[in-house]
DNA sequence: AGAGCGATTGCCT
DNA sequence: GGCAATCGCTCTG
């Protein structure tokens, strides 16, 4: 499997299109203790973007959510429920907000760093298996905000490969439940897999 | 200046 | 399935 960076274009095309285009794509931070890149493969996405009531963006910008207006390709992390961190990928051009929510990821050798910050009998596949899961196993934090994909701390490959995708409501939120802007394949590490029985199957690739 | 709450998780019943 | 944990950000006054 030959691994090459996420194409550029990727930045001008809607938030939606980028959700499941990063789908199959590996995501990896540089982990400065053990000097080696980690992280897994992207299973599980959600769009936010624009007016979007459900979105950061609803309602004009403020200092929190700054990254989201800001250039594409880009790390927006954010803090919620007094201890998570959220990691999103900033697309849509300068002034027109939005970001992809990287929900899960299938985890990728190396996996000893990502073990040792989570307890202790978590399974290999439930290791980056949610939002909060996978910032918490790679080390993920506010610091991070305004990263560059394909920057000295956060990089995104492709392999070319397509499988098929499936769409559902996105999780946690109150408006918006009528768009279908959450996003996974197939794989044993995406998250909230009860809620998975009402999705829809997308594409056919 | 302060109340209310959230794009979640893990533990308890 | 229910709920506590825990705190920064946003909105209201």
């Amino acid at each position: 499997m030959s691994l090459r960076p996420v194409p550029k274009s990727l930045d001008q095309k809607r938030t939606e299109i980028v959700a499941r285009e990063l789908l199959g794509c590996v995501l990896q931070v540089f982990d400065s203790e053990s000097s080696e890149w980690i992280g897994g493969r992207i299973v599980e996405t959600e769009a936010y973007s624009g007016e979007d009531p459900s979105s950061h963006s609803a309602r004009g910008q403020t200092p929190r959510n700054a990254p989201m207006f800001e250039a594409p390709g880009h790390a927006y992390v954010y803090f919620i429920y007094g201890m998570y961190e959220m990691l999103n990928i900033t697309t849509e051009r300068v002034g027109q907000p939005g970001a992809v929510l990287i929900r899960a990821l299938e985890p990728i050798e190396p996996l000893s760093m990502m073990r040792s910050r989570r307890p202790d009998r978590t399974r290999d596949w439930d290791l980056c298996s949610g939002p909060g899961k996978l910032t918490r196993a790679l080390s993920v934090t506010r610091a991070d905000n305004r990263a560059r994909v394909g920057g000295e701390r956060l990089r995104i490959l492709t392999d070319g490969r397509k499988t098929p995708i499936f769409a559902s409501p996105r999780v946690g939120i109150r408006e918006g439940r009528d768009t279908l802007w959450r996003f996974f394949i197939e794989s044993r590490s995406v998250s909230r897999v009860r809620e998975n029985e009402s999705a829809q199957r997308i594409s056919k690739d």
